[in-house]
DNA sequence: CGACCACATGAAATCGATTACAAAAACCTG
DNA sequence: CAGGTTTTTGTAATCGATTTCATGTGGTCG
């Protein structure tokens, strides 16, 4: 059954009707046994439930179906995330890793398991450049958002970050700053505040710039979810957006388009991204690409302009 | 290793070691094909990407992780979706099924593949009593709604269904219909419309509802999504909820509480029903529990009063 | 007609964990 | 210390697909 061209016509046929008379399937186990590979891929992101992640897993399952490979995913990883993962290989369950989470500890997992078992990355800053990855201009469209709130008029402008890893600062935050600094405007500490991503961080930072003495009159905040949750405080406290202060996301989830005021922000291509990097790895792992040069793949993202953003008044 | 109690003390500690030393990992593969089980459940949703399912898989995980099996997800299926599912089971790579997705014929399923391969169904409207479910009081929860805005003082009410399957109408439809009977309202036909559980099909609810020669003054929505969408073109045509028009959803997707207005909801606990639809199929899956009843357990959902509901203005 | 080649088929080894069973060692007890 | 029991250890078969190698066809050509 393995290759029919081998065998006689007679023969083949004989090995169809007995395939359907017996109702016989291949025994993947047996298989990944005896070949050594699972045809499955293992995804590694931090938390599914969160709505960038989970379009990209979509993405992910889909193209995985289309070339034969199922798709496993973990959860939050114990002590050791590395041996975690790389145990998934050890014990034959996976054959690559596609790594959505930059929590990791990257170069560790690199040692310890990334010659032993493909794997790419899609997220930022990325400490090793050998490894396999496909992300996104972040540092430039970190620029873009405070360009076009500087287009906009704004002067006076706040910054929601991401959560920083380790010992690299959040990509969009060094953009922010960058952005800031080249049109030489004031970066204010108090302006800057810490948050993770989720909603519930966009409200404590809106709780937190409501308690300034002064108030930016334009905020970027590093994703959309958090801009959903501050212009949401924001509201109840009677400050409204894109009236008081305006507000640019990032990402473009599903949300933003139909929120209270639609949400300006930068697009992430995150079908492509997921798309993008099943292949990739898909290609590694059945020898279309060779392993030696890393496969560094950079997308784009997209200003789009809506309503959460506007000219300050008197500008 | 696999029964350490029957060795001595010695050789135990022989065995140790060597494991360090030539670092050994158990083979999965090999293990699944002697036992034949994957130590693998799958799970079938229609879109992972929608936040809803999202979260549910988050749970499933955790627990499936927690109690050490895999989570293999699968995405669209093909012309034959029952094969396709049921070939998971026959090629030995999964245990057995978390079914999410209302949309297969389950009648074919069951027959098909129900005896052979262990399942438990979380979705609404179960053809087959002998299929293990966790389901919601759809029904209960979708009058509740309705009261809600009786309650109000709203009397036209309309209706954004989600999609019905096959033979069996819409279990939030069914309720709607059965609570405007209840309370004597008259359900006008061109008041409820079809939807998909999309955004975009609340988008176009709201044009359709634009065009009837008189509005509701309420709506129910049957799920989240659909109603930000309708609440968000609604208001880019000028009718304001809750001022010209209240609005209740179905879900509590995280968004809700942070959109404006803040959606009112009858919130489905959807970590629960990942959790307990996961406990169960491993329950099953280990023996814990005899596969001879079947596992039917409801939940209960809950309405949430925010913004997007109020009295009706005269009444 | 024998030598040779292409092709088709059959048999056996392999992947690694599990399990049943046999063999051997250790332990009692009268 | 013999006889019997218990514990420990070793051996071999099994799961199902793949792959290698040997054997067996048929056909061609000198």
């Amino acid at each position: 059954m393995s290759s029919p061209e081998r065998v006689s016509e007679a023969t083949r046929e004989r090995v169809q009707t007995a395939v359907l008379e017996t109702g016989y399937t291949l025994n993947q186990a047996a298989r990944s046994l005896r070949l050594q590979k699972a045809k499955t891929i293992l995804t590694a992101m931090p938390g599914i439930g969160n709505p960038f992640y989970s379009t990209i897993l979509d993405a992910v399952v889909t193209v995985a179906t289309r070339r034969g490979y199922g798709v496993l995913v973990t959860g939050r990883l114990g002590d050791d995330p590395v041996r975690w993962l790389s145990d998934y290989f050890r014990s034959n369950r996976a054959d690559g890793l596609l790594l959505f989470d930059g929590f990791l500890d990257t170069r560790k997992l690199h040692r310890t398991a990334g010659d032993e078992m493909p794997l790419v990355a899609a997220y930022d800053e990325l400490p090793d450049p050998r490894i396999n990855s496909v992300i996104t201009d972040n540092l430039q469209a970190a620029e873009r958002a405070v360009q076009h709130l500087f287009d906009m008029g704004h002067r006076k402008i706040g910054h929601i970050a991401g959560p920083s890893r380790n010992t690299f600062p959040n990509e969009r935050l060094v953009g922010f700053r960058k952005a800031m600094f080249e049109h030489r405007l004031e970066v204010r500490d108090e302006w800057i505040v810490p948050g993770d991503y989720t909603m519930q961080s966009g409200n404590a930072a809106a709780e937190h710039f409501l308690r300034c003495r002064e108030m930016p009159t334009a905020i970027f905040s590093a994703n959309d979810e958090m801009a959903i949750g501050l212009i949401a405080t924001l509201r109840r406290n009677g400050v409204e957006c894109p009236r008081d202060v305006s507000v640019i996301g990032f990402d473009d989830i599903s949300v933003s388009q139909n929120y209270a005021p639609a949400l300006t922000t930068m697009r992430q291509p995150r079908e492509e991204i997921g798309r993008i990097a099943t292949e990739t790895l898909i290609n590694i792992l059945e020898g279309t690409r060779a392993p030696t040069d890393p496969v560094r793949v950079v997308l784009k993202s997209e200003l789009v302009v809506r309503e959460s953003t506007a000219p300050l008044p008197g500008a």
